[in-house]
DNA sequence: CGTTACATTGAACATATTCAAAACGAGTGG
DNA sequence: CCACTCGTTTTGAATATGTTCAATGTAACG
């Protein structure tokens, strides 16, 4: 076992809690600084390819992502399929509020630091402070108003505008948590992508080498460089 | 103008109380039963075709659907994008509350009776009432596990699970509201499916015969009527 | 009836998948 | 430092799936 830690500072983006999707007024360690248990668990650690819930689990607490990388997925017919990808700032388990269990298994795509947000302290906070309680509609409704923006691209969307849509996202969400770069390292496989967006990994590839033939991104990899950044966004939009 | 009532009770299924998504425990009508204005608007009549909402207006009030079938759209580049149609018992708006702007345009597709509940009046009672609070957390919840449920049917099937799976979402969603039959009158056109399936209405049609010819279904215009029920989920859910 | 809008069918074409083979890259041992 | 291996990625050719365009059918309504 590695220094995890010491991995996750040399390879990865951390968020900043100021530009944490949650934001410091709702952030546990922050609103209940006086109750140390409840900070233990801030900036937890977790390596790659650790199980971090399983689906059914019971829901006590939600997910932040500090730093790194994690997907959430189902499982059918055996097989995992993916329904999400998570990086810096963002916050997992808010659908499955209604059930109070996890509908879907999350893991660690690399080694990554995580914060936890119980369920029961949040409520408890929603019911003493409005803000908090705002800030949580706010959330959600985000969280509703992106899925189904998400819905309208699988819907509508082929397969080099599903790829491009997929590189401008990941570079759109950094870019929103303050980490501003045409470098994007992806912490997945082809294979999780392909999973992801419903396509093969031989789809991915040639989508991939066609945006570097058009000169709008280079692949090495792993290592993505947007060449061109208003051509990416025009082959993820445009099109049909 | 013709009788919209009539219409309405003649051609269309309406939804009791008890068994709307909103539940009656949080129904604005039952909750604030003394003060008339709050109540006036409840089962509101608007007609096919007619606008209820424009994208981009200020969120004051979430709609209930009680009666008929209302659709959400955007608009891109002048094209209408179904992305959502909505049944007795559906709520729409709860997307929009991060902005506090309709995200997207709301139109009646029949004759059609709807709810109102105040934005306002809805916050004020979520303070005041921790019932309320759990019940609109777990509607919010609810809404994006649904909507995740819908980014994997999209992202990972083809058109004839698409089909197959519209039907059966019809029927079902029909069938949790206590309108439990086998029969299903379509409230929208063949291109408003393809259009919110992200299809050609040519590749409806095929679909719907190829359904036919294995004796799934009978599609006869707007009148479809399910034959073989485990047949049809079936042939939404098996294929890859 | 005849018009109009909507739905279905057919044939050619485009897009993505499948299967097979080759290339690459990180890690291991000589 | 090079060769070897395993797993991943890329490339190619054949096939399947869905779209496009054009023609035909059908149902509602004046």
């Amino acid at each position: 076992m590695q220094n995890i830690y010491k991995t996750i500072r040399s390879k990865s983006y951390s968020v900043s809690c100021e530009l944490c999707r949650i934001g410091p007024s709702i952030c546990i360690p922050k609103l209940l600084n006086n109750a140390l248990d409840t900070v233990v668990n801030c900036k937890h650690a977790v390596s790659k390819d650790e199980i971090i819930v399983n689906e059914g689990t019971a829901l006590d607490r939600f997910y932040i992502i500090n730093a790194g990388a994690l997907k959430t997925y189902i499982t059918v017919e055996g097989k995992e399929q993916i329904n999400g990808f998570y990086l810096p700032g963002d916050i997992i388990g808010l659908d499955s509020i209604h059930s109070l269990k996890y509908n879907c298994s999350v893991k660690a795509l690399t080694n990554s630091l995580i914060c936890e947000l119980k369920y029961e302290e949040l409520m408890t906070l929603v019911s003493q402070n409005t803000h908090v309680r705002d800030t949580l509609f706010k959330l959600m409704s985000e969280d509703i108003h992106d899925f189904k923006k998400l819905i309208l691209c699988f819907s509508q969307k082929n397969a080099e505008e599903r790829v491009g849509m997929f590189i401008y996202s990941l570079y759109s969400k950094y870019a929103r948590r303050g980490h501003v770069s045409l470098n994007i390292k992806l912490s997945m496989s082809r294979n999780d992508i392909a999973n992801y967006l419903g396509l093969t990994i031989e789809t991915i590839s040639r989508i991939l080498t066609r945006m570097q033939d058009l000169n709008i991104l280079t692949a090495r990899g792993k290592y993505i460089t947007i060449k061109n950044l208003p051509a990416l966004i025009k082959f993820a939009e445009y099109h049909k």
